[in-house]
DNA sequence: GATTTTTTGTGAAAAAAAGTACAAAAAATG
DNA sequence: CATTTTTTGTACTTTTTTTCACAAAAAATC
């Protein structure tokens, strides 16, 4: 089991990687990587001997073969359904957002109890959260976003623990009661900002 | 000097002294505060002991006094605004964000390249990016969110830190390599949500 | 092909974070 | 008002994470 704090890390890697190769290398050492992400060559080079990826002495570590292992941890190669459960502000700029559509995932609907969103002009469906449990058995969704009012929150995440949802990206600022099967992931927009207001 | 990560735990702790507050409380136990927001009752009181905040024994911390101190590491009670560089997707979505109205942090304007924004139907100003330097300094805006493409994000950045931003929230997927004295904070969507999918 | 240089890989040490345990305080009870 | 109960505050222990240090491998040089 890989601690959140080295997934997080790997990912972060993996954006390092993708720069160095559109600047047109196919080798890193690890004090590039390291200096491109902001950490020690040495946690560098720890986190990929621990999912045992190997580099060759002197030689580095091969761009494609560390961005392959690193798409392996995320299962980039099999299927990566994701539903949105609210439609707002939050919501909806995630069922535009690029990022995941470049990652293959897919965003298979989203939801949310106002009929006015129930329109062909959103980028993804959007139906009424009553059809939640038939959209994710239909597709087998094991992923889904929490971008609600936070007094729906957690019935919202009932329901989709309920259908079969494995893991939850949630945005409403409430901390959800799930059971140990169920992993949540949780982006507070708000509190991100204000950390920084330590600072200032 | 306080960690992010403890920071980022008062923040949580805020949310659920709010709701606590809704609930008619005005009193927590740390074991109340620590089931809410998913962590031990002794890092809860070691939190607070942290920053000085003292509870009564027996009759538990007062709800009021701990968001009056919480609120004060955060500097709630000064000025607090923001920009928003890249009025895209997220920009747009985070000029929106009710959220940062109601702790009392304004959104000055919104910077973006594209004139087709520069329109009065936004919730606030947009201009082009020439115009960062003059707002700033005419705000003292310390705290920017960059939500540009990643291609644009250092240029954007050193453009803020050269203006007197001190503080950065950067949605980008790239590192941006800051003078010592900017603080910068890292959300990035995609990892955010991929990190999920090593649990399904 | 021997030597030097560079870089990985990993044990050992250090630092940071979290958990345990309990004395001290204070409210509640008898 | 003495005793019991409850909860804070903090020293101490354990665990986790990071850094240090260096042997081993391999490319480059002589």
């Amino acid at each position: 089991m890989i601690s959140h704090k080295i997934l997080k890390r790997f990912l972060l890697y993996r954006i390092c990687l993708h720069k160095f190769q559109r600047l047109g290398f196919t080798k890193v050492f690890s004090y590039n990587l390291g200096e491109e992400a902001g950490v020690t060559a040495e946690q560098v080079r720890k986190d990929f001997s621990l999912l045992g990826i190997k580099g060759s002495k002197r030689g580095g570590y091969d761009i494609e073969y560390l961005l392959l292992e690193i798409n392996n941890i995320f299962k980039q190669n099999g299927e990566r359904y994701v539903i949105i459960v609210g439609m707002g502000n939050i919501g909806q700029a995630l069922a535009n957002y690029q990022g995941f559509r470049e990652n293959k995932i897919i965003t298979v609907a989203g939801f949310d109890l106002d009929p006015s969103k129930y329109t062909r002009k959103n980028i993804i469906p959007v139906h009424h959260p009553d059809k939640i449990d038939e959209i994710v058995r239909e597709y087998g969704v094991k992923t889904a976003i929490i971008a609600v009012p936070e007094a729906a929150g957690q019935e919202v995440c009932d329901r989709l623990v309920a259908s079969g949802i494995r893991a939850v990206l949630n945005f409403s600022p409430i901390i959800l009661h799930v059971p140990e099967h169920v992993t949540v992931n949780y982006v507070n927009l708000r509190n991100e900002l204000e950390s920084l207001f330590y600072y200032t």
